[in-house]
DNA sequence: TCGTTAATGGTAATGGTTGTCATTTACATT
DNA sequence: AATGTAAATGACAACCATTACCATTAACGA
């Protein structure tokens, strides 16, 4: 463990969740200007190797990240995505049923295809209703436009 | 509809599934060297954009893509993916189960945060039988290494 | 303090994806 | 069939998150 480790681990300990890494880098940055990009790369894999932290793709063209273990932290980070505006609503209200079931497919899974299952994902992406009216008025606007060419 | 997304379609609905933007480039490129790679992004993105095709990512660097309709065509795909050598796994057995909860939960995320819900993505991830084997056997030649450095 | 190994940081390279723009195609109209 | 217009296309360049490289530095036990 090294100074640099522990900055980054602490930064993710007290930071909002979904950051990716260069999120982590300006923050670390900011308190430790001698720590680089590479480094906050490098930490992020092995984290993420030993389990300590998850890895995300939300669909905006890098990766998120954000930690497992410690206070304040859930064991299952399911997701709800806006596809408009990248939005992430992190829910738990109704995870409990899916967890008994999730946990069940698993284990039915991990037997049947010989597979040593190590997490999984679940996320619902849809649009939300900022970014639903945006849409149709885009819309509109877009016939507009083709109206005013024609 | 062009004679290029016609190639495009029709390799998707004869192929094999979860190909990236390149494989299905290459194979429409066979019988139709006139397309180029940027209507293959280009075509892609609109199925995408009218439900038509399912963008996914397993982890690679790159971007998969199947066909939601046409026959031989499922509802749902949730995938059990190896992280070490990239295999995918559709699984089709336990769904059923795991259909109706998802969808009560949609339901329920959908009226309680007002999002419009237009798909989930459920995915198991680990390791398969092979590259469990090799990962601890890897593991032993990297000890053997340091030791024959050391 | 010293020595060895692992970690680091700056920078260049990688590679999937997207932007640009001149040219071609599709298709409705004549 | 010929024509006109908007959409689609393809070659190429640009983008940008991530990774590779390598000389330098930090960690840590002896
Ligand atoms: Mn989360
Ligand atoms: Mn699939
Ligand atoms: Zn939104
Ligand atoms: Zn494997």
């Amino acid at each position: 463990m090294t100074t640099g480790r522990e900055a980054i681990l602490g930064i993710m300990a007290q930071s909002a969740e979904h950051l990716s890494a260069e999120d982590i880098y300006i923050r670390v940055h900011e308190q430790k200007p001698s720590i680089g990009l590479t480094t906050v790369y490098r930490t992020l894999e092995l984290l993420v190797s030993i389990g300590m932290v998850a890895k995300f793709d939300f669909g905006d063209g890098r990766a998120r990240f954000e930690l497992l273990q410690g206070p304040k932290c859930v064991k299952y980070h399911h997701h709800l995505v806006c596809t408009g505006c990248s939005r992430i609503i992190e829910y738990s209200d109704f995870i409990a049923e899916e967890i008994s079931i999730l946990e069940s497919i698993q284990a039915k899974l991990s037997k049947k295809y010989d597979f040593v299952i190590t997490n999984h994902l679940v996320q619902y992406c849809g649009l939300c209703a900022k970014c639903c009216t945006e849409k149709k008025s885009g819309t509109e606007q877009l016939t507009e436009d083709q109206r005013v060419l024609a």
